[in-house]
DNA sequence: ATAACATCCGTACCATGATACGGAGTCAAG
DNA sequence: CTTGACTCCGTATCATGGTACGGATGTTAT
């Protein structure tokens, strides 16, 4: 069982150190007991496996688009017995990103008339509002 | 030519009042000239399209990812004759978009998952770690 | 056993994008 | 000619998601 400091921590998620301790306050992450005595680890805290699966999940979820609030019930949600609940939440966030997508995907043809008027073979200036301005 | 004032412009650009006079501080937008005089019009500001349309290019600007730093720059550009920036800025926005709907869509995908795993129908707990997990 | 390095923790600060407040001035309607 | 809505402007505050600092303590390599 591959046991790890705070620093092994962050490294495995991706995130900084202040990160990680910025999650344990927001109560996204437990801190583990600090193991006492002095031998092999004693008033450092360790973390394990879990950890690390929690932290990735609530990368994860980042870029699904939840809030650190959100990511906040999703983790109380996984332990607990409100399924309905965590299938609303789920059915929402997807909504929320077929929205999303479907914005970042008319961005992405705006800008591609845009990097088409402005190609950089012609001089003088290119209208750049105007190219949006087509949607 | 349609002339409104500073609430008018808000509302046909989807935002508060607050939030244009925001723009304008960081140069965004600019502050016309107060009608001076008293009849009709004396010590307001008053907007026109341009400024309507320079506002909705700001939000939509914004839906694709660009930050208010960068969508001075594009304003800037807009009049001046650097196509070639202009170009660049697009093409880089356009990756950076393909990553963002590949990242969403991903997301999207692990959450249809969960939901599923999660269906209304059966009780206890369900996996919401282990759903995004399979990734 | 001691230097070098990590951890722990509280607290402060940062960037981004707004939003709120309050007092003075402007303006249209009754 | 006042009332009520709106504008103007400076300044303050907020929400989100971090990042930085610094002193005390713990751990490890030489």
């Amino acid at each position: 069982m591959k046991e790890t400091t705070i620093a092994g921590l962050a490294r495995e998620g991706g995130v900084g150190v202040e990160t990680v301790r910025y999650y344990q306050r927001r109560g996204l992450l437990g801190t583990p007991q600090r193991t006492g005595g002095t031998g092999l680890g004693g008033g450092i805290r360790r973390y394990g496996e879990d950890d690390i699966r929690r932290l990735r999940f609530i990368r994860t979820a980042q870029t699904a688009g939840f809030t650190l609030d959100e990511i906040g019930e999703l983790l109380a949600l996984d332990a607990g017995e409100d399924r309905h609940r965590a299938h609303t939440l789920a059915r929402e966030r997807i909504v929320a990103l077929d929205e999303k997508i479907a914005e970042l995907s008319a961005a992405r043809a705006s800008l591609l008339r845009l990097a088409d008027a402005c190609g950089s073979t012609s001089k003088g200036p290119c209208p750049i509002i105007t190219a949006f301005d087509l949607e």
